[in-house]
RNA sequence: GGAGGAUUGGGUGAGUGGUUGAAACCAACGGUUUACUAAACCGUCGGGCCCUAACCGGCCUCGUGAGUUCGAAUCUCACAUCCUCCGCCA
C-alpha cells in the first residue's frame, strides 16, 4: 500500500498508473476523502486535548464543588467526541477500501497494453527445437513412462488433481536440490516458510483484496499459501531493518495452493493451472527506492534466465505490459521456455 | 479440547485508576577526562500521525480489539502469542 503523503504529492503520477494498469479507481475521491477525514481527526485531537488537560486539573483540585464541576463538563465533551467518532469509522472504511486498490507505480519502461498479447519480448536465447518428426507433449510422455497419473490424481484431490510417480517424482526432487544448489551459491538463504498464514500477509502482498478468489481459506479464517513470496515477506513484517543489513535474500520453497477459479476452460490439458504444486521462488528485500528495486528485480530474472540456460532450456524473455502486471507490482519479465 | 500462569521501551525489569510515555539498571550514542585503552563523570536515548519552512505544540501507542470512567499500563470482555500440566495425536 503506497503512503497516502505520496499519493497526494504525487497524484498525477499515480492516476497515470492507473491508466497505464487498466485499474478503475477514483483518485479524486480519495483526496476528498482523505481531506475530511484529517479535519474530522483534527477536530477530535482538539478535544481530546483539552479533555487530556482537564483530566490533571480534576486530579489537582482539591474543593470538591470545583472537581464535581469540571467533571460535569469533561462528561459533555465526552460524548461531543464519540459522535465524532462515529462519523469518523464510514469514512474510515472508504478512506481504507480505496488505499488498498491504489497501484503501484509501475517502471517507465512498462509497455502500454491492454492484455498478454500486448507483452514485449525483450530477449531470446538458444534456437527453439525442431524435430524431423511429429513431438508428443508432456502430458503423453510422461503418462507413457509412468511419470505421472492424471485419472487417480483427479479420483483423489478433483479436477486436475495429479500424483506425481517413478522418474516423474525423481525428476521433481532433481529439480529442487538442482535449484537449491544453484541458488545457495548465490548469496540466497534457504527458506522454508509456513503454507498456512494469517490474513495481514496476504493483504501485505497484494494478493488480497486482489486475488480472494483464487485464495483457499480455512475454516480458522487463516489462508493457503499460492506463493512463499506471502510468507517471505510476512517474515520481516511491522519490523525495522537496518540499512546494513540491506538487501536481504531469500529463496524459499514451499507447496503453493491456487484455486484457479475462471481458468477451467483454459490450457485444459497436464500440469498446468493445478490447485497444487512445488515452487522455489527468489525474494530479495531491499531499500525502498525505484531504483534499488528495479535493480534486484533484474538480478532476480537475471538468475532465473541463467538458471534455464545452464539446463540447456531455449527460451525468451517478455516484459509485461501495464495491464497484465499485478497493482502492486513495478516491472515483471516472464520467462517463457520454448517448447516444441 | 481442558486447567493455570504470562505478555511493559533495544535488553532486564518496576509500576493495580489521576502531572507515568512510563522508575531503576544494562546496552547504544555524544561529550569531559586520558599518551592510548579502560574506568569515572556529564548529557542524549522507543515509534506512528497531525500542524510547522523550522522551532514549538497536539493526538495515539504498555500483545491486539472492544468496553467502563471526567481520566486506564492499571478495572471488564473477547482474541492472539508464549510457558506449565492434563487429554488427543493417521
Amino acid at each position: 500500500m503506497l503512503d497516502i503523503k505520496f499519493i497526494r504529492e504525487n497524484l498525477d503520477v499515480v492516476k497515470m498508473a492507473a491508466v497505464k494498469k487498466k485499474i478503475t479507481i477514483d483518485l479524486d475521491r480519495l483526496v476528498v476523502v482523505d481531506d475530511a477525514r484529517k479535519a474530522l481527526m483534527t477536530t477530535i485531537e482538539t478535544r481530546k486535548a483539552e479533555q487530556n488537560r482537564v483530566s490533571s486539573d480534576i486530579a489537582s483540585a482539591t474543593d470538591a464543588a470545583v472537581r464535581t464541576q469540571l467533571i460535569t463538563e469533561m462528561q459533555a465533551v465526552k460524548i461531543e467526541i464519540q459522535a465524532d467518532e462515529e462519523k469518523l469509522k464510514p469514512l474510515m472504511e472508504e478512506w481504507k477500501t480505496l488505499m488498498l486498490q491504489v497501484p503501484n507505480v509501475p517502471d517507465m519502461t512498462v509497455p502500454d497494453g491492454d492484455s498478454d498479447a500486448d507483452n514485449v519480448e525483450i530477449r531470446t536465447w538458444g534456437e527453439q527445437t525442431k524435430f524431423a518428426f511429429e513431438s508428443k507433449d508432456h502430458v503423453e510422455i510422461m503418462l507413457k513412462h509412468g511419470m505421472v497419473d492424471f485419472e487417480r490424481g483427479a479420483k483423489v484431490h478433483g479436477f486436475r488433481g495429479y500424483y506425481m510417480l517413478g522418474d516423474g517424482a525423481r525428476l521433481m526432487w532433481a529439480i529442487w536440490n538442482y535449484a537449491n544448489d544453484f541458488f545457495s551459491a548465490r548469496d540466497f538463504v534457504q527458506m522454508i516458510p509456513p503454507t498456512i498464514v494469517r490474513k495481514s500477509n496476504l493483504y501485505g502482498t497484494g494478493h488480497l483484496p486482489n486475488d480472494a478468489d483464487d485464495v483457499y481459506r480455512t475454516q480458522d479464517e487463516d489462508y493457503l499459501i499460492g506463493t512463499s513470496e506471502v510468507p517471505g515477506m510476512g517474515f520481516y513484517s511491522d519490523e525495522i531493518l537496518e540499512q546494513s543489513q540491506l538487501p536481504v535474500k531469500f529463496m524459499a520453497f514451499s507447496p503453493c495452493f491456487r484455486r484457479e477459479a475462471g481458468s477451467h476452460s483454459k490450457d485444459v490439458k497436464g500440469l498446468i493451472r493445478v490447485h497444487e504444486f512445488y515452487k522455489v521462488e527468489q525474494i530479495i528485500i531491499c531499500e525502498a527506492s525505484h531504483e534499488e528495486s528495479v535493480k534486484w528485480h533484474e538480478e532476480i530474472t537475471n538468475n532465473s534466465e541463467e538458471f534455464m540456460q545452464s539446463l540447456g532450456i531455449p527460451h525468451h524473455v517478455v516484459l509485461n505490459c501495464g495491464a497484465d502486471i499485478g497493482q502492486g507490482q513495478v516491472k515483471k519479465y516472464d520467462i517463457e521456455a520454448w517448447v516444441p
